[in-house]
RNA sequence: GCCAAAGUGGCGGAAUUGGUAGACGCGCUGGACUCAAAAUCCAGUCUGGCUUACCCCAGGUGAGGGUUCGAGUCCCUCCUUUGGUACCA
């Protein structure tokens, strides 16, 4: 008869909640572990099997370093902002809220009926306004903050207004110049204005990805998302709430040195940030297509271009502006003006996918010419899409010669190729004409009277022709990034709401603190305002206020923030989830900051991820948090495949619902399971035969202690223990600690079947090993491990019972196997004493007969003998 | 295309610094218990050969080379799978 686990699994659910038993008390002594998994979005599906095995990974690591004398803050909440809840309110008129309530009930049922050992007195609800209070209190310090590239730091926007007022511009990067007296007499909208460009939260008219069917923007990096499912995105330009988190892109790059998170993601983000190092160099425009030829008649329009090749400036036949180009229409010659307005017309209705899919080059000729400063020649000027406004400076010197999207581009309309660096070792490079050389090599044909790269390789050419640049003031070296500002709003009702108003000047005034949560009016419908604004717009009472202090009329920001904003801080609400003061006590911050382990989906390797250690970095800057990174150690589940190791899916019908499988074998199976299909990172397929097995696992364990009635076996008690079983005990403690510290359960839980099948061949059973065995069991199979302690009398909760202590005496093994190999293949095994000297074992190997046979007729040229493993005999 | 990770029995997966490949589990085969079944327990299970024999021989960790007394492990080339990314100059 099997266990029954259902009612040991109910009884100590209970226990557990009544005596808050997992509480996490700020005081008390050890020291401290935060161990955090991701929170889930509490979808009406419930929970998948995916969600418990991260979950239950960290609830072993948690309940094992309790035992160890840690003090535990192992939390959870919900993400509960989103777009399913909002379109489901959509279609049904139910308020969102009361959906998200729903599900979280049903999630919370789930998570319990799993026995994880979370703090429920620090559940949060990032949809809660005491919660989302807080992430707007966040989005105003950022409001009110910018990025001194001086100090490399956020500051509050004061310091910059404060330095205006001392000494203007003078100090800072802007493209408007003015002295602190001009400053000062500055209109309050024309100071709002140039303040904006600096804030880390800005308002930009930008081109935006916009769905229809969500009636909705989407961030870049959710675009690929929202596709895959069957949407379909255009771009669009809106004004939208931005991030300046490209200020951050040097520290987010380099703070991931100090990170022990999974190459993989790590590489993610940094390709994400994507820093590359080149030079950016101005082309002066030639006057007019008429001069074409006549040197020195420059205009005085320049345009600049960013590239990773100087070195190749030579070799640069053209230039391509970016159809969104601001500088294209004025270089544009009149006679191609149709042309080109019918071809920016055609690019500006693709979106970046389109234009990505099309493997064929198009642009089209300005009649335009800019002079390329190394050889002085006018080179002309084209418009294609392959150039994006967003990268760079939306402009390139192309080198057709030494790039294969120059190459293509040139061949498709007859534009000279140059051979700029011939190949090592080949004296003729001709084959620029066939194809583009985009090795390292030797410089050519790079020389004007004032500097010469020829013979040089990239890098020295590279370094050469920057400095000429910079002398001459054309150009400099510079870095530029990938990332690109993270657009922050969506036109949406169920998300936090901006707690900033519009005034009739057309200024911004950001809520005070006292007015903080700025709530969500209720909707009674939810349907898209039908413009592209969000659903609040139509609460007409809600968005249109007076401002108190200046009577002028205004009208509240409509767009609400995206469903990243409530996961950029939520670890730090768990220090101090009830705190009404501040997001989070400094004290507490610095006693539980960092997070020493993270655990979740690989899904998250650019976008939380990334936004959540920004916002930390500017906490961080501004003062609020202690540590320059919110997670120094990360770890992934692998995605669980279902039994025919295909993808889950309601349409292939292989989803496992965790429920079932909590009614059939019970919760401690699953668990175990989950940590028993392999490696905690690895994708792995579903086996409900493995399920099977591990239940099996639990029977035996059950019946190495209790009878059929129930009782404790009679058999369990204090008696001698031999020392193989003790071997096999101490082992198994050391092994089991030591992988559950790396997280490698499989191999854990595979020793302590070990020892299990060890103590099943006996009729009698050690009770020294016995109590001890159900401590090792119970970071896995908690329900079980706490039935059976109580079973061997213990009155409490073994929860805070230390872990089992192995003697390292009691590890060495009297005896050892050594093998016998003749030319490294296996001879013979023997059975020696540990430490038995080399000249011995090599005596005993050459007594077996079967190495004698092998020997035979050789002659041994070399023997490695290497204690209490191996003797190797090198035979002729 | 580029970047990253990974390829081990019928299956999931183990294997310190290079030192007995296949731990543990599943499945399968045989047996015990049973009227029978389930459950449980015991034994076997990389492939091929030889054999009375769990004795021995040969091969074997995606493929091919290399280093070494010895390679799943280190090096090179290639193939495959998964994840990411894609005109980012």
């Amino acid at each position: 008869m099997a266990y029954p686990f259902f009612d040991i699994e109910t009884k100590w659910q209970k226990y557990w909640d009544d005596h808050e038993t997992f509480k996490t008390d700020d005081s008390s002594p050890g020291p401290k572990a935060f161990i955090l998994d991701m929170y889930p979005y509490p979808s009406g599906a419930g929970l998948h099997v995916g969600h418990p095995e991260g979950y239950t990974a960290t609830d072993i690591l948690s309940r094992y370093r309790r035992m160890k004398g840690y003090n535990v803050l192992h939390p959870i909440g919900w993400d509960a902002f989103g777009l399913p809840a909002e379109r489901y309110a959509m279609q049904t008129n139910i308020h969102p809220r009361i959906t998200t309530e729903q599900n979280i009930s049903t999630f919370r049922r789930q998570i319990k009926m799993l026995g994880l050992s979370y703090d429920w007195s620090r559940e949060i609800n990032t949809t809660d306004p005491k919660y989302y209070k807080w992430t707007q209190w966040i989005f105003l310090q950022i409001y009110h903050s910018w990025f001194d590239p001086r100090s490399k730091k956020g500051r509050p926007i004061q310091t910059l207004i404060e330095e205006l007022e001392r000494q203007g511009t003078k100090g800072l990067i802007s493209e408007e110049k003015f002295s602190a007296e001009e400053w000062k007499r500055k209109s309050k909208k024309e100071k709002h204005d140039f303040l904006a460009n600096f804030r880390l939260a800005y308002i930009a008219e930008i081109p935006v990805n916009w769905c229809e069917a969500l009636g909705t923007v989407l961030a870049n990096e959710e675009v690929a998302e929202w596709t895959e499912k069957g949407y379909t995105v255009e771009r669009r330009p809106m004004r939208q709430w931005m991030m300046r988190i490209t200020a951050y892109a040097e520290r987010l790059l380099e703070d991931t040195k100090e990170l022990d998170w999974p190459a993989s993601t790590l590489e993610q983000q940094r390709n994400w940030i994507g820093r590359s190092e080149g030079a950016s160099i101005k082309f002066k425009v030639s006057s007019g297509a008429e001069s074409h030829g006549a040197r020195g008649a420059h205009s005085k329009l320049e345009v600049e271009v960013f590239t990773t090749r100087p070195d190749t400036i030579f070799g640069a036949t053209y230039m391509v502006l970016a159809p969104e180009h601001p500088l294209a229409s004025e270089i544009t010659a009149a006679e191609k003006k149709k042309e080109v307005e019918e071809y920016v017309k055609q690019a500006s209705m693709k979106s970046d996918l389109e234009r990505g899919i099309e493997k064929e080059k198009t642009g089209v000729f300005t009649g335009g010419f800019v002079i390329n400063p190394a050889t002085n020649k006018e080179i002309p000027v084209w418009i294609a899409d392959y150039v994006v406004m967003g990268y760079g400076t939306g402009a390139i010197m192309a080198v057709p010669g030494h790039d294969e999207r120059d190459f293509a581009f040139a061949k498709e309309f007859q534009i000279p190729v140059v051979e700029v660096v011939s190949p090592k070792g080949s004296s003729t490079g001709g084959n620029v004409a066939h194809e583009a050389f985009t090795g390292d090599g030797a410089l050519v044909n790079s020389a004007n009277s004032d500097v010469s790269l020829n013979g040089l390789n990239a890098e020295e050419a590279k370094r050469k022709i920057t400095q000429w640049l910079e002398k001459e003031k054309i150009g400099s070296g510079t870095v530029q990034y990938k990332l690109r500002d993270w657009l922050f709003s969506r036109q949406r009702y169920w998300g936090e709401p901006i707690p900033i108003i519009h005034l009739e000047d057309g200024t911004m005034k950001a809520l005070s603190e006292n007015e903080l949560p700025l709530l969500l009016p209720d909707l009674k419908k939810f349907q898209p305002s039908g413009t592209t604004e969000s659903p609040l717009a139509l609460a007409a009472e809600w968005v249109n206020v007076v401002d108190q202090t200046s009577g002028m009329k205004g009208r509240r920001e409509t767009n609400t923030m995206p469903q990243w904003a409530g996961s950029c801080w939520y670890y730090l609400r768990y220090l101090d989830p009830r705190n009404g003061n501040a997001f989070c006590s400094p004290e507490l911050e610095k006693k539980w900051m960092p997070v020493d382990l993270y655990v979740g989906g690989a899904e998250h390797a650019v976008l939380h991820l990334l936004y959540a250690r920004f916002w930390h970095k500017v906490l961080f800057d501004l003062g609020y948090v202690s540590t320059k990174e919110p997670f120094i150690k990360l770890r992934h589940q692998g995605i669980i495949l279902g039994e025919d190791s295909r993808k889950m899916s309601k349409s292939r019908g292989n989803v496992v619902n965790p429920d079932e499988v909590v009614r059939e074998y019970g919760a401690d199976a699953m668990r175990l399971f989950e940590m028993f299909m392999g490696p905690l990172e690895e994708m792995k397929p579903w086996s409900t035969r493995g399920v099977e097995g591990v239940f099996r696992f639990l029977n035996r364990v059950w019946r190495l202690y209790v009878t059929e009635e129930g009782a404790l076996d009679s058999a369990v008690k204090e008696m001698p223990v031999s020392p193989e079983l003790e071997l096999i005990f101490h082992t198994t403690v050391k092994k089991a600690g030591e992988d559950i510290e790396c997280l490698h359960f499989n191999t854990a839980i595979s020793q302590m079947m070990i020892l299990v099948n060890e103590l099943t061949k006996s009729d009698v059973r050690p009770r020294q090993i016995l109590e001890p065995l159900v401590l090792l069991v119970a970071p896995f199979a908690p329900h079980l491990a706490e039935e059976l302690w109580s079973k061997l009398g213990h009155k409490e909760s073994l929860a805070h019972e230390p872990w089992p202590v192995y003697d390292e005496s009691k590890l060495q093994k009297k005896t050892v196997e050594v093998v016998v190999q003749v030319n490294g293949k296996l001879r013979a095994k023997m059975t020696v004493a540990l430490d038995t000297p080399e000249e011995t074992l090599k005596k005993l190997a050459l007594a077996e007969s079967n190495v004698q046979a092998h020997l035979d007729g050789k002659q041994v040229v070399k023997e490695i003998i290497v204690k209490n493993r191996l003797v190797n005999f090198v035979v002729k």
